[in-house]
DNA sequence: ACTCACGGGACAGCCCGTTCTT
DNA sequence: AAGAACGGGCTGTCCCGTGAGT
């Protein structure tokens, strides 16, 4: 409840044209410009917004320069947008499919598996990560996009947290927030192991660890 | 026991002509080298690979080109040189003083706070995250020392529980490897989350549940 | 009489479409034309030819590219008919009232002040002097309209004085052409000077200056 | 006396390094700079600051863009240093050699011949106009230094004019500043009229009429 | 008749690295 | 050992012009 307001927020800001996509229709430029994001995002989210040029963006997309730059002003702008797409692909493939009804401790849980098990959909890994790390101390305005990001990810934690405490579900000691921070600290420092040592281990020591920290929150039934 | 060798390793690629130290005597040109270094690791830390300059070097340096060319033939030795010495700093600043002789679980307690409690000694945030993310995909090099270097702190925790399970301490069932990847993956994903929200409470969240895990560890008393 | 055949070919070269705007009717084409070089050109007067972009000249006429390439085969083409557009402009503004039936003098110095007093119609200065040194070495085109829009207002100079020597109210020692360069550089050297002082002084200097020398030139009565 | 200030500070902002000229001695790299100025002279002069590209600069310098950039920070620092450069030779060349001693009317008469009689210095015409015109509207620096070059001259001729009235040889009701700024307007307004006629013809009429005037303003015998 | 979308090349400026000089 | 000077190449961006679509 506290958080609903700055939830939506971030589907506000990480989803391209909305209304676009629910007619299904798309002008033709549109399209193209949705193609660049689509094709650029792997670009920026491996290389990084300095170490990607625009000579790659072009090589990814298949246009030339000013196919481009018809589409967005600046590089800047571009990586902008194509954040906010993986982003929100991101968060799709992770929370898209948790069922509302579930229990708070269900939903909790399924989070963390669909993170633990399902890898980035936008090659590079995490964007979060790799924008948090890239465009601190060189590019606030990335690096405040990054910031509403885990902001509403850690919303969505504390919202249902909350829900299983007063559903009941949920020991009333509970810290939401802290509960929030547990979960992605983990979560986001064992894809940087997994991703270091090119395994899983350390994502399925990580769920382990999430699941048996969740379980210990339940409620005492009466 | 196992792991010892590897981390050996560490402290030889890590640190800079140890015996120069240990002697206590540079030669002019080594004294630069090592100024070059000390200045230059901050802006790679902050800016990466690619976004940090020869510029900015020439400027954090105070050197012109040639001055620091004649010290590093490329931009990507430099880059390598001081990346092992922001991570032996790191490393230094959070388990240099950890005495050998306490309890193993005293000892990662004591890693885990020293970690928690202070900041990076060189600016930018953690060396080992920000090359990871930096170097995935684009520097082979650099990244291969980050995967060294974690995998030399790796193994250190694992030498640690090893030797607490050996000296009864620690329960004989616990799995050394997963202790090493939790505590190292939370440590650094909250390290992340502090970063993005310019805030402690991850940091100690993550401190609180990592102490309460390893106090759960202990072996009980007979 | 010598130069009436010239005078009357700058009128033709820098009336665009005369015959429509007697009719008083256009078609939508050429009255979007019409306002394409109205509107470029001060564009073109102010910025010369490599410092107007067709940007600039899709802002001033609110037209997208393609609008102005329909009428316009090349920016060289647009540059040359705004040109000759801006000079007829400015001959209107400066010569369009001069009564042809007062005295040879009276014309000439009502020419001089209109000149000295009104500026340009066209924002940026005089259209003659922007483009000559513009096209100077790099526009040949441009340049010959600028050569041939002089030599016309010289023309037109020559042909009032001589017209005054034979109606015998102007020496006939005079050298018309001297006359006409005399003025024109005076006038011309003024608004320079004017445009950079930003002040009216050189100007009314070099007015007062040609109209002792006008007056100078007047027969002796019989 | 009244302007001595004033013409003082033109010849200090336009004399590149006059300790290096004086003492015979350069740098290598001053050097450069020097050739470098020489040779992007003509090319700003000719093309204008938007019309001249690095690469033409390049052309006529025969150096890499590196080698240029060491020298100057931006296209617009360069094109300064060549404007001063060629305005220093135009002055020189026109009113370097005038005898400070002979009659103030004797240096005015020499000054105007000089300046119709030699062409300038650097190819592409008279700097000051070229400036002037090129930078009104687009480029407030450069006409900055057009506006101090075109004081200094007025300032110059003034300064001549006032010393002939005190030393009695010009008539005391002679307004100094008219003066200045009927031979500034004459003699470039007939720089631009020779300029586009290919021919002499102008200068010497405005010689001719100058001369006249400036013979006309000679104190009577007492 | 005009907008939208795109191509490909040119622009100023910055990059990393080398060489010459001191 | 360090600085000064220079070379090419690459960057992001803007350029003029064309053609498909409405």
């Amino acid at each position: 409840m506290l958080f609903s307001l700055r939830y939506s927020c971030i589907t506000a800001t990480s989803a391209e044209n909305p209304q676009c996509i629910s007619k299904g229709e798309m002008s033709k430029g549109e399209t193209t410009r949705q193609q660049i994001i689509r094709k650029s995002a792997p670009v920026f989210n491996q290389r990084g917004f300095a170490g990607a040029s625009m000579h790659d963006i072009m090589q990814a997309t298949g246009l030339e320069k000013g196919g481009i730059y018809r589409h967005f002003e600046t590089k800047q702008q571009l990586a902008a947008a194509t954040f906010r797409y993986s982003l929100d692909q991101a968060i799709q493939a992770r929370i898209g499919d948790i069922d509302p009804r579930a229990t708070a401790l269900a939903q909790l849980c399924l989070m963390v598996h669909a993170f633990a098990e399902r890898p980035s959909p936008v090659p590079g890994g995490c964007p979060l990560m790799n924008t948090a790390v890239d465009a601190d101390d060189t590019n606030p305005e990335l690096l405040q996009l990054a910031r509403e990001g885990v902001q509403s990810w850690k919303a969505r934690i504390v919202a249902i947290t909350c829900g299983g405490i007063q559903s009941g579900h949920i020991r009333s000691d509970t810290n939401p927030i802290a509960v929030a921070n547990l979960i992605i600290s983990t979560l986001e420092g064992a894809l940087l192991l997994a991703r270091l040592e090119a395994s899983r281990e350390p994502l399925e020591d990580a769920c382990r660890s999430l699941t048996a920290h969740l379980e210990s929150l339940a409620a005492p039934r009466p």
